[in-house]
DNA sequence: TATGAATGAGTCTTCATTCAT
DNA sequence: AATGAATGAAGACTCATTCAT
């Protein structure tokens, strides 16, 4: 699938100044999209609060996407394009110690678990699957497994230096990964009390067992 | 919460057989909702499909449930109340050996994974989350909490038994729950290849990692 | 128009004693109809809330009138009856002496306006006859003509004994008539406080003006 | 009671010419829900119906009133609105020579009455009354005491001067009122044939009986 | 570009009526 | 005679989308 099929992007090059405004628009859009599918789901929520919330109104989204499946379509895009590189980056980055890189992108990511915009996509897509597979096939292909990849690339380069043991290397991402989205479920979608405010705290005591193992040994 | 406020159930104890039919019905529409719902979403499910599934008319569903948001809250409440009970049992019958129960609990879930229609509910509540908080703090409730409850039960005990270390319990648990949530939401939801036909293989792997960590040692 | 066309009026004479209350139904029925139509208009009542107040399952109905419309029928045509014949008993009765007779006849017309039943036909019919015209027709025909009929034979008749002066007819049934009816309809379907809790007291007062006129006279 | 709360009433002052058309809107869909209440009754009329006599589609009805039941209530207190002003604008004229002022009104009155139309609010008063006795209320509140009010008014006004006997006030009220009233729902429900084409017939005969009374006098 | 007005195509829900027992 | 179960048809209301300006 390529989500954005939405034929009116309009970018005729060069527009004078004073129109930058309207430039701004469809990303206006987006973001008041993302907040209402969110929110209500993508069924429930109206075009003409999407419309609301980006300042405009209910006829000029369709100056800017055909339908509103196009809006939903341009939005996971737009959300997704960015995550994937930066994975690759991180990943390649922290080639050179493999167990500090890990220790820093959980820490990433527990800081910005704490805003609960971030889990807004994921949460998205996961309540259209059903009715749009291909959404979520979008999602896998351009984010999770990208992700999935750069994470095993740095188990594997510390399989290689031999800091890390030599465990089944997808079981070791799902294990950095689980937790950290299990908890962020918990938190934001089922609204459950975090137990820490600190985020810091969460990785440290994700990693004390990640790298240690539960078991006792003499 | 206390949702399913359907109030039409009629039971008057000893029926002819034949007549029998009408007491299966709203077990028969909860499934065909459930099936609906997962597929489409709450907003987009039709009333019709959902009684055409369940083999009746539009208006019969109306003789068990008075709307629609009361099927889903039966709905939700039917699927959880097992739930909540096996968890405790479970937890019960582990204290002896908290580590073997652990693993069997686990070996347990990555078999019932197996049926995409075990994440159906927690789909759905992630799904309607938004619109209906109180149906994910009835989730979190009845299902997780108590979930969460009994394994935090076992680690503690393997904990006094010495035979795991002294880590932080609930981290410990997400440790637990985590890879096995992600791994069945990237297999149903997002609709990636499991790498593992064989359950078992996942939960051992997985618990390679958690008993005995990451980190070479020397 | 002939209301009550139900085909199915079922009297085929001789019932053992047992069944008498059987017999009862179709009247129960009619009562409940009765107060419902009222209570909620002819449309806006279910035969559900007409069956339960007769005590019977909504399918009983049928048992008795083929539809709804029949039932508003029969119910108009019983309510009707008696009435025509009443008011000429009376006028026949009262030729002796005609304003003794129209003082009686409003006497008795107040105090049966104390009770709210009374203006339940009035108001069904005022209120479907946009919809029913042929009601209205019937409702007209058998119960007002005849009403104002009875009442200028009493008129004519006080006029032809010198009681009365010779005014028109028509003029004088509406002057008698038209207080009382306003009167109901200020109390129980405007819901107006009664000045008089006592009808004797209306009767007086409407009699002295209807009888002695406005005018101050030298 | 506030009828008619209707939240979109869009007045945002000056509007081209060719736009007036929607600020004529919601008096046109007021015309045609009186027209369809009277006719079929508040509950038998259907919205597509209005809409059609209104010239609109249906959806639009729910641009001007967010339910059906609040377009009743704008409406009644549409039509509500100028009559109570204009009984006391009457009543206030009258003051100078009362019986004249009563015979005026009774001839506006009777003239008025030729109008099926100016029965449909009160019929339709009539025929919701029993299921929403708030707009019983308002309509009592509003119109039917006031105008009995400004009758009272003259009425004491004329004892005052000495042109009207010391009768009881609201007896004379009602036996003002009454007739016409009587005759109104004669005519237009029961569509029972006027006597009169000529409504000044009708005056003098009623006011023939009001003035003078019934009974011959020596 | 922008929008207020308008609508067609639905969806939930209701209810008179029928059916099987 | 009686009823619980079931349904077809209908109606209020919504909303994505289009149109006129």
């Amino acid at each position: 699938m390529s989500p954005a099929s939405h034929s009116k992007k309009p970018k005729p090059a060069p527009l004078p100044r004073w129109r930058r405004r309207s430039e701004a628009r469809p990303e206006e859009i987006l973001d008041a999209a993302l907040a209402s599918f969110t929110e209500r789901g993508f069924e429930a929520a109206r075009m003409e609060d999407i419309a609301k919330a980006a300042g405009i109104s209910k006829a000029a989204i369709y100056l800017y996407f055909p339908s509103k499946m196009a809006v939903l379509e341009a939005l996971i895009e737009a959300k997704v394009a960015p995550l994937a590189m930066r994975a690759q980056e991180l990943a390649a980055a922290g080639m050179a110690d493999p167990l500090m890189a890990l220790r820093m992108l959980a820490t990433a990511a527990a800081h910005r678990m704490a805003d609960p915009k971030v889990l807004a996509v994921p949460r998205l897509v996961i309540s259209i699957s059903g009715r749009f597979p291909e959404i979520a096939d979008y999602y896998r292909t351009h984010v999770v497994t990208k992700a999935r990849a750069a994470l095993e690339s740095l188990i594997d380069a510390g399989k290689a230096k031999g800091v890390i043991r030599d465990v089944d290397t997808k079981a070791a991402t799902r294990a950095f990964i689980g937790p950290f989205f299990f908890e962020a479920m918990w938190t934001h979608v089922l609204r459950g009390e975090t137990a820490l405010g600190d985020p810091q705290k969460l990785v440290e005591q994700q990693f004390d067992i990640l790298l240690n193992g539960l078991e006792r040994r003499a």
